[in-house]
DNA sequence: CTGAAAGCGCTAACAT
DNA sequence: ATGTTAGCGCTTTCAG
């Protein structure tokens, strides 16, 4: 690699000093117009780029804003990145997306590098719910936003959808269908989510005047397609089968719709079958999915602005403020059919 | 956010000098072990990070390398990403995965940011086929290597799947199944891909005594979901309705599938198709998608050892190569039917 | 084995 | 309007 350039040789270049050669970078209106072009010809000519790290070394942050999700390849946490990308964009910071893939570990190491980056903030959907790794990352006063979760204490913001109400407005619409009980596919208990969906679940089924043994449940190791054809191969040994079930999520369902084709079942004759998320993919599925539908590039886009006002011009005047969205049911196919009683 | 706390404020702590507790972080087999314990102590109970940035700026160069891609909602890019992050954190380098959207600003954009960032070096698929932002970029000296592109110079790396044996591997099988010609939904023909893609075909239909007009030919305006809705209507209105489609991704046939089911046509009866990339959902679509499979995490993977070969301390050795991976054809339902002539 | 000091490239006072 | 200069926090000779 050549040499670097650096604001000196510029500087040298176009006969000036370094310090006006920097007021030509960030303050042009400073500078006297016939410099200003001398110098500007002298960085094209050159090849000067400034560097970020002297920059930041001076500044003692980065213009980074990193997102930590726990899932890349489910395009939920994709439409979150692309919403909060916007807005990071906008203020001129990059994004440093990251995927923990629900790993502690990799949580941690993660946080650990956003600290020796000294990254602007940061936006995360934990994967250690003990909070353990994120009480460490607090030391280094490096504001962050939970997404996606509804963060315990005061010590910052968070922006996530109301899980207890989804599973309610998904359940109660399956047992308007007629169904008499449930199942429910869920991920691992210990995501909050997980454990908000059964709950709304359990709303509406005492709605309808039943109480939690019409809730038969199947507890999934992630939330992913291969796990959900595995909880699939889970309902199809219960006897009796149950005629309609509520997925944690819609990879989950997408792998049971898997499941249940193999076994030449038909949905949702033989099974009604509702997702979460709406990811574009699941109108794409064998049968169209009744999904609960998260407002994600919205969360992603409220997120990263409740993190700027943080760690702006006006962060005195910031209020840690808990914003709760509410999802909406969108009816397809998979639950189009009314079961006789 | 209270004041950060240095090597400085460490060693002062230790009563030691910032050398000393430069040696404990970066090699302390050199220090006594009395006296790294004692800077360990308080290297804990300040909560000392250390900094990037000013290590960076000593050093030259960032320990990030970036992996821009088309389209982060392509979970074929997902893939990608996947295998490169696996090796670059295996090299406690981190990785910083952009979007450009296919939009050449954008790639512009993350270019100039990458090299202010002194990035240690970058994965791209370029969006800007001219390569003028490429061309540009080489001027930083920074390495990178193409990622699903052949790169046409030799001034770098570059890791592809051969496109055109891809469509050949398409387009064969669908007349293999009687099909007398054969419909392409490209995306935009700017794309080199879609080119080659294009090329199998027409290389498979002459392998059949065929010529380019047994192809017809609809282009995509993105290579995404609605775009092959949108693909889809026109092939409906085209007269006669062709019996047999290859779409350029997979994003393109599931938004096909959609436009047929919505018109109640059923696949492969009515209409055969044949995906590309062979995403997660294709298996999961509404009828099981055909599909060439590429192979994706291996892609990444074998990117980012190229260029951490390039930017390693076997930099010398370093010849840059052009890898060609080769697709497989992945044959499921939306093609498994017989065409009586 | 440990300490002292130079400087990486930049910005922001301060001086002219 | 422009020049000079002091660090930001760290690594790395070079002495001791």
């Amino acid at each position: 690699m050549a040499h670097t350039v650096g604001i000196k040789e510029v500087a040298r270049q176009a006969g000036v000093s370094v310090g006006t050669v920097s007021n030509v970078i960030n303050r042009p209106h400073m500078v006297a117009e016939e410099t200003r072009q001398r110098v500007q010809a002298a960085i094209d000519e050159l090849g000067y780029v400034r560097s970020e790290s002297a920059r930041q070394l001076r500044a003692g942050q980065s213009r980074i804003i990193a997102l930590l999700v726990l899932d890349m390849a489910n395009p939920f946490f994709v439409d979150v990145a692309t919403g909060a990308e916007r807005v990071a964009r906008a203020s001129k910071l990059g994004v440093m997306l990251c995927n923990s893939a629900q790993s502690t570990s990799e949580e941690a190491d993660y946080l650990g590098l956003f600290a020796e980056q000294r990254v602007r903030g940061v936006l995360v959907t934990p994967a250690d719910l003990s909070g353990r790794s994120l009480t460490d990352f607090r030391r280094h006063g490096i504001p962050f936003v939970f997404v996606d979760r509804v963060l315990p204490s005061a010590e910052g913001c968070s922006v996530s959808v109301d899980d207890v109400l989804g599973g309610t407005l998904a359940v109660r619409h399956l047992l308007a269908q007629g169904h008499p009980e449930v199942a429910y596919v869920s991920g691992p208990m210990s995501l909050q989510q997980c454990q908000d969906r059964r709950q709304g679940a359990l709303a509406a089924l005492a709605e309808a005047g039943l109480d939690e043994s019409a809730l038969r449940h199947v507890e999934a190791a992630r939330l992913d397609v291969p796990a959900g054809r595995e909880a699939g191969a889970a309902l199809l040994r219960m006897s009796p089968r149950p005629s309609a079930v509520f997925c944690a999520n819609d990879l989950l369902a997408l792998g049971v719709l898997q499941a249940l084709f193999a076994a030449e079942l038909r949905v949702p004759q033989d099974m009604a079958l509702v997702g979460y998320d709406d990811i574009e993919f699941a109108a794409a599925a064998a049968v169209p999915l009744t999904s609960v539908r998260q407002p994600a590039v919205r969360m992603g886009r409220q997120a990263a602005e409740l993190l700027l006002e943080e760690t702006g011009e006006a962060a005195q005047s910031h209020r840690h403020q808990r914003i709760v969205l509410e999802p909406e049911l969108v009816v397809r196919e998979s639950t189009r059919w009314t079961r006789r009683a």
